[in-house]
DNA sequence: CGCTGACAATTAGGGCCCTAATCATAATTG
DNA sequence: CAATTATGATTAGGGCCCTAATTGTCAGCG
């Protein structure tokens, strides 16, 4: 759950104090900095506190609500790829979450006739049905969070919130997104590979 | 590194179809609170990134920054137990951590004379070299992001954080910290604890 | 003194996230 | 058509964070 850590933020004085050691520490962008985390971390927390006393966690939700997907009702699957592009995590994590979320019996997977590589995963009825348990009182609280601000301050956080955001983006570009492999082929076959290591036979996961 | 999960935001019409649903959406709160999520996380990610390129995560960068202090310059030790309060985890992450920081010879475990039972943490030459080499791009990044903000927009945003950090903290106050122990004491000692598992000798940390 | 309870640090084991490697199955190509 | 390459899912192993033991030590008390 914790991610920010540091229990009380540094004062604002503290901070002026250190910038005359560090040049480079802008008191106020530093401020503003750590109010973001620190923000981000409690609303993450509002939820997860709520997710936890289910039982789930916000990698799982985020699976239940793709598969649920918009149009909420009526369940479609996707390949273990695709929910993992649409989640932002690699799919070796997926194939995790969807291991937890079939052993709990809320997802099914189902291998796709036409293409022996690719699995479908879908919600059950019971996956469903927990999930529209669990959303009323993930969105109450989400507005009880958010509804001290006007609707005006709304308005002027996600913009500021938005401008963050655009610059992180473009001035620190996340990585590669991984999965496109490596472009840089050796152009000499240097050593072999070396025994990796005695494989097994693959475990049928449903075993 | 992730937090977040869903790469793309939902656009606000889709909350607005979903809240057709769902009574308890209000497509505006959600709005705000995904751009929360969504920009702490890239906020964190810009940082992450740059820690990461050096081999530290951020719960280690944390407890180097708690050794070293605001008087940054000459460290002062302190137990694990302080660390931890500090830093808002528990102490066996705390016990991670240092282990960790301890194997890098970044910080350094000393027993304390005095009582027996504690342990101070220090930071080495070499942790307080490498905390002030890391230091000024650290700076510099959260600078160069957030001063895409005017001086006003970073009042403002400090101001709407602080509003929604102190609404998650007094609606949904986090629990009770853990580690004070729990207070229910059983008034009958219902059944043996059952062999829970043979014990080792305690290895010696340093072995 | 010997107990008992509180406290400090740690270990054990679980979940989630990652990267790198592995396996099975297509698709492509010489 | 066989060999290579690409693609999909998974496994293995690491780090961090958690909760629940477990061990060692201190402090109070009969």
């Amino acid at each position: 759950m914790p991610l920010l850590l540091l229990k009380d933020l540094p004062r604002y004085e503290c901070l002026l104090e250190a910038a005359k050691r560090y040049p480079a520490l802008e008191p106020s962008a530093c401020e503003v900095f750590l109010h973001l985390l620190r923000t981000g971390d409690e609303a993450f927390r509002v939820i997860e506190q709520h997710f936890q006393a289910r039982g789930l966690s916000q990698g799982r939700f985020t699976v239940l609500m793709l598969l649920c997907d918009k149009t909420c009702g009526e369940s479609h699957a996707l390949t273990p790829a695709q929910l993992a592009e649409k989640a932002g995590v690699t799919r070796a994590t997926m194939t995790g979450l969807i291991d937890t979320l079939e052993r709990d019996k809320m997802v099914l997977r189902q291998p796709d006739p036409a293409d022996r590589r690719q699995i479908t995963v879908s919600l059950t009825p019971r996956g469903l049905a927990f999930l529209n348990d669990l959303l009323p009182e993930h969105f109450r609280r989400i507005a009880s969070l958010l509804l001290v601000l006007s609707e005006k301050e709304r308005r002027t956080i996600v913009r500021l919130l938005g401008k963050i955001a655009a610059r992180a983006a473009d001035e620190f570009p996340a990585a590669p997104a991984a999965e496109p492999a490596p472009p840089p082929p050796p152009a000499t076959p240097p050593r072999a590979p070396a025994p990796r290591r005695i494989s097994r036979p693959r475990r049928s996961r449903a075993a």
